[in-house]
DNA sequence: CGCAGATGTTAACGACGGTTCACGGCGGGG
DNA sequence: CCCCGCCGTGAACCGTCGTTAACATCTGCG
């Protein structure tokens, strides 16, 4: 909430938050609607106002864009995760439903987002790839260590499993018409994971 | 399972089952690994033993391909679903385990169709692209009915919203590695997506 | 035997799109 | 005032890739 709370990157231009940022938010529009292979320079450029190449005033290419955006998220995402289980205390259930509710607003508030954020990696260059995984790899232990205290008897793959398929039941979102208001999607959202995450360890 | 159960297609050579099926499934794999996009026709050539241009004596065009590939994907669970429906008998409990599993079948044996369905959708052409979503449209209303049976309170939205956010759990196979054995996962993502769906409406 | 059709191969075409280049306006500090 | 860094433009370059064309090969059949 803070305004250092944009600024997640490397990059130390935090006193340039007009057209960088507004090419980033509407190129992951753009991306999530139509995949990024099938966004031109020249779409991005247009849909901020200018031409495809003034984008090369600020990115370096358009592969450094994609970059840059799903870094971002994947810091995002572990930064307030890890955040959110510290300030939950130690109840591992009072840690997962803290976990739950960050999971939650953030696919609700940045669906293209979520969708660019597991559609794409594959179109990033090995070296960035391997770092997004590498924090995405985080984010989930943070899920997995939460989620192998609510089932001690549960192995770690197992839990794993869990994580991936609660990350996959609310990051729906993308495909929800929201028809209905937030907060009851939220809530709906938030109860379906609870659930999911704490059920029964055999069919 | 019967042999007659591949060929779900309108297209009358059931008698060629080798080298179009072969492209078709090779096709899968590589567009799920990479996305359709960053996949050549040379690619998927190489991957059956071919040269690129040698598509074009199985496939009209690229797009032809990933539109039949798509079709099918969304026909096999349009069908699939109703059959499971209709053997469940008339409690609503039954029948969506029922779907359940077939889902969760599906998705453990073809995951790289479960990507690709979701992810290539929008690099179809708007008539290809609306006839999938309609077949779509159609599996979740089936899901739907069943839902709205078992949450008989809760509103026809919620109960589309919690179809979709359940798709996105038994689908998230792709991003599981699979170490543990088939009928575990199986029966995790079972249990943990009947728990979503028969979640209590409220958080 | 030799035509026909199905299946492949190599070479070439043509379009699309990312990137670069040379240039122009605009604003602030010496 | 004038110079310079920032940001933008239009034109051109060039690699990639889907697609087509022209030419073999093999099989089966009359």
């Amino acid at each position: 909430m803070t305004s250092t709370g944009t600024d997640t990157a490397l990059h130390a231009d935090a006193a340039r938050p007009s057209r960088r940022e507004q090419i980033l938010r509407a190129a992951a529009q753009l991306f999530a609607e139509r995949g990024s292979r099938s966004v031109g320079v020249d779409d991005v450029g247009a849909a901020v106002g200018v031409t495809g190449p003034a984008i090369y005033r600020h990115f370096a290419s358009k592969d450094a864009m994609l970059a840059e955006m799903l870094l971002r998220i994947s810091e995002r995402l572990l930064a307030g995760g890890t955040e959110r289980v510290a300030a939950a205390g130690a109840d591992p259930l009072a840690q997962l439903r803290a976990l739950i509710a960050f999971q939650v607003d953030f696919a609700l508030d940045n669906p293209a987002l979520i969708t660019v954020h597991d559609r794409d990696l594959p179109t990033l260059s090995d070296a960035d790839a391997h770092e997004v995984r590498r924090l995405q790899r985080r984010y989930v232990e943070v899920w997995v260590g939460v989620l192998t205290a609510l089932h001690p008897t549960a192995g770690v793959e197992a839990c794993r499993a869990r994580a991936h398929a609660v990350f996959g039941l609310v990051n729906s979102t993308p495909h929800l018409d929201s028809r209905l208001p937030r907060a009851r999607t939220a809530g709906l959202l938030a109860a379906m994971a609870e659930a999911a995450a704490t059920s029964s360890s055999q069919a």
